[in-house]
DNA sequence: TATGCTATAGAAACCGGTTTCTATAGCTTG
DNA sequence: CAAGCTATAGAAACCGGTTTCTATAGCATA
C-alpha cells in the first residue's frame, strides 16, 4: 500500500538521498527547483508518508511523549489529560497513554517501557515519590530524557508542576476566617500523602496567622478512598460527636458533597448552620442544589504548562529544570456563609 | 547508554544473528545450551533492551494500537479509555491516545496519523460515522488494520461493539410504564445524532406495544451540548409548558440532573410528582438527594472486549469483523416510581 | 588551455534490529 | 575412506529512512 521513498525516488528519477533532501530540508537543499517540484508533486500524488520508525533510528527522536497517570477516573485527571494531549498534538508530538496500577512497581514498568520505546519525552502524575522511584526519574533527566513530574516531587532534579495546594488552603480558609468562622473542621484522607499534607499546612497557617487554634478534634483524618461515601461517614461522626464546628474544610470535592449532602439530610442547612468547602473545583460543584465553595486547581492550565515545558526541554537539552508552581483560585459559592449562631 | 544487539553479540562472542535468535526464539533455536545460557546472562547484566522501533522495521508489528476518542471529558469516554488501556496493557500494547476535535476533518488526520504511525490496530470512539469516515475505516479493515468503533458506523465492513441503547430505552420506558406512566416526556438534544436515535427508537417501541400513542409534544429537541443546564432550561420550559406528562426520560444523565433538580426547585417532588430517569450510569447518580434511576451502559465492559478483540484480529488477519452489541441494564433508583396523581 | 568553483546529484554507510542463506566441524553411516 | 547428517554459528541482505561523503557537468577565471 505504502510507497516507500525508495520508490518514489526511482519515479521521480533521483536517488533517494536526493529525495530525502528535498522532501525535509525545503529550503536549504540544492536540488534545481524543477527537481524540487516534480518531487513534491510525486509525493503528493503518491499519497507519501515517510515512515517515522525508519526516520527515528537514526534521528533519535520518535516525536512522542509518555504519559504516565496514576488514574483516570478522577475528573481532575482528565482535564490533565485532555489539555496536554490537545497542547502535545497541535506540536506535532503523539502521546502514549499509560496508567499506573498502584503500586510502585508497576509504576516503574511504565517508565521503563517509555524509555524502551523511546520517547522524546516523559509527563508524569504518578503519585509515587518515593526513594527508588524519584531516583528513576532523576536519572532519565540526567540522561537527556526530560520528564515533567505534575505531582510534589521534592529535592529532585526534574522538572516539576504543579498546584500551590497550601495556598489555595491558606486561601480558603482564610476566606471561612473572614465569615466569623473560628472552628473549622478539616475532613482529610491520610495525612501522610504529599498533597493532603500541602493542604493542611495551608490550613494551619491561615488559623496561627488569625490567632485561633489548631484543634486536633477537628481534624478528621483516616485513610480511605476519597470518595463521596467517605464524606458521608465523616459527616455522620461529625454530627454524631456534636463538636461546635461551624464551618468543614474538606480535602476533594466528593467529600465535602457527601459531607454536605448528609448535613442536610440531617437537618443541618448549608450554609446558615454549617459551611462547607471543597477542593478541585469539578463541574458537579456547580450542579449542587446548594453549589459548593472550593479551590480551582486548574488542571488544563497545568496540562498545557507541563506539555509545553517536555517541548521545550526536548528542544533545548541543556536547559535548566524547572518548578513552576500555579497559584490557584479560590471560587465562592453559596455553600459557604456566615457565622450566624452564637458560639458557646 | 542503552547497549545495541551488536554490542552485546560482540561481548558473548557471537554474531548478532545468533544473538537475535537466542533472544527472541529460546524454544527453537539451535544455538548450544551454554551460548543461550551465557546470552541470557549477559543481556540482563548489561540491562540489553531491543530498540523496538528497529525491530518493527522489519516485523511490521509495533506492538501499538490507536485509541481515538471523540472527547475525554464525558465520564464514561474516560471508563472506556481506562478499560482499554488496562486491557491492553496487559497483553503487552501500547497505546496512543488522541481525541478529536469536533470537526470531521480532525478525525479523519488522527487516522492517518495512527496509520502512518504504523499501529497494529485502531479503537475508534469517534462519533463521525459519515460517508467519508466510514469509507476510510473501511478501507482499513481492508488493508489490513483491524478496526474497531465503538458508536454505530452502519453498514460497515469493519467491527462494531457498541451498547443496545435501543434495548437500553426500551427496558426505561418499559419500567415508567409499568409503574402506571403514560404520558412520558424525553428530552433529547438532536435526534440527527446517531446514538440519540436510537434511544428514541426504544423509547417509541416501548410505547407502541404498550398501547400507548407517542405525542409529538412530549419530544423535547433541539440541538445542544447534552449537558446539565441544557437540563436545566428543558425542564424550564417543560414546566412552563405545563403537559400533563407524569415521567421525564432523559438521554443522558446529566440532562436529568438538571432537570430534576430544576423539578424540586419549583416544587415538584421527585418521584411523587414527577419521575425522572437519565442513561449512562454515571458514578453522580447514586450521589444526589434523590438516586437516579438510568440505564448502565458498561462501558468498561465494552472497552474490555474492544481490547481483545482488536487483539484477536491482530493476531488472525483473516478473521471475521464482528458486531458486538452489549445488553445494557436497567438501574432502578429513587427517582422514578408509582404515578399517584390521577391523569385529567 | 588548465584550474577551480558552483550547482546538482548520487553512492554508500548507518541506525538497530530480523531473517534467510551459507559454512564448518564433527560425527555417523555405508 | 568418502558421503551425508546434524548441530552450531556466522555472513549478508533487508526494513525505510537520514546523513555524510564523493562525483560530475558546466561555467568563470587566470
Amino acid at each position: 500500500m505504502a510507497i516507500s521513498l525508495k520508490e518514489l525516488a526511482d519515479k521521480a528519477g533521483r536517488a533517494k538521498s536526493t529525495v530525502s533532501n528535498i522532501l525535509n530540508n525545503e529550503s536549504t537543499c540544492f536540488a534545481s527547483e524543477e527537481t524540487k517540484k516534480r518531487v513534491f508533486e510525486l509525493a503528493r500524488k503518491c499519497g507519501y508518508r515517510p515512515n517515522p520508525l525508519a526516520a527515528s533510528l537514526t534521528t533519535k527522536k520518535t516525536n512522542t511523549i509518555g504519559l504516565a497517570m496514576q488514574t483516570l477516573t478522577y475528573e481532575v485527571a482528565v482535564d490533565l489529560v485532555v489539555a496536554i494531549e490537545a497542547q502535545l498534538w497541535e506540536e506535532g508530538y503523539d502521546v502514549y497513554i499509560a496508567h499506573g496500577h498502584r503500586t510502585l512497581e508497576t509504576n516503574m514498568l511504565l517508565i521503563d517501557n517509555f524509555v524502551a520505546r523511546h520517547v522524546d519525552g516523559i509527563i508524569s502524575n504518578l503519585s509515587t515519590s518515593e526513594g527508588e522511584f524519584r531516583e528513576k526519574l532523576e536519572q532519565l533527566t540526567k540522561s537527556g530524557i526530560p520528564v515533567i513530574s505534575i505531582s510534589p516531587v521534592s529535592k529532585t532534579s526534574c522538572s516539576v508542576v504543579d498546584v500551590d495546594r497550601t495556598k489555595g488552603a491558606y486561601k480558603l480558609v482564610r476566606h471561612l476566617i473572614s465569615l466569623g468562622h473560628e472552628k473549622i473542621a478539616f475532613f482529610v484522607n491520610d495525612l501522610s500523602g504529599a498533597t493532603n499534607v500541602t493542604r493542611f499546612i495551608g490550613y494551619k497557617k491561615a488559623l496561627v496567622e488569625a490567632g485561633l487554634k489548631v484543634d486536633d478534634k477537628l481534624i478528621f483524618e483516616n485513610s480511605g478512598t476519597g470518595s463521596f461515601e467517605w464524606g458521608v461517614r465523616k459527616a455522620r461522626r461529625f454530627i454524631e460527636s456534636k463538636l461546635e464546628a461551624t464551618a468543614v474544610f474538606c480535602y476533594n470535592d466528593l467529600i465535602a458533597i457527601g459531607a454536605m449532602q448528609t448535613f442536610r439530610k440531617n437537618g443541618l442547612k448549608v450554609p446558615q448552620d454549617i459551611s462547607v468547602a471543597g477542593f478541585n473545583n469539578i463541574k458537579m460543584c456547580d450542579m449542587l442544589d446548594v453549589p459548593l465553595t472550593t479551590v480551582d486547581i486548574e488542571m488544563d492550565k497545568i496540562g498545557r504548562v507541563s506539555a509545553q515545558l517536555v517541548i521545550q526541554q526536548i528542544q533545548n537539552r541543556d536547559a535548566a529544570t524547572v518548578k513552576r508552581i500555579i497559584d490557584p483560585e479560590l471560587i465562592i459559592r453559596a455553600s459557604t456563609g456566615p457565622v450566624t449562631k452564637k458560639q458557646s
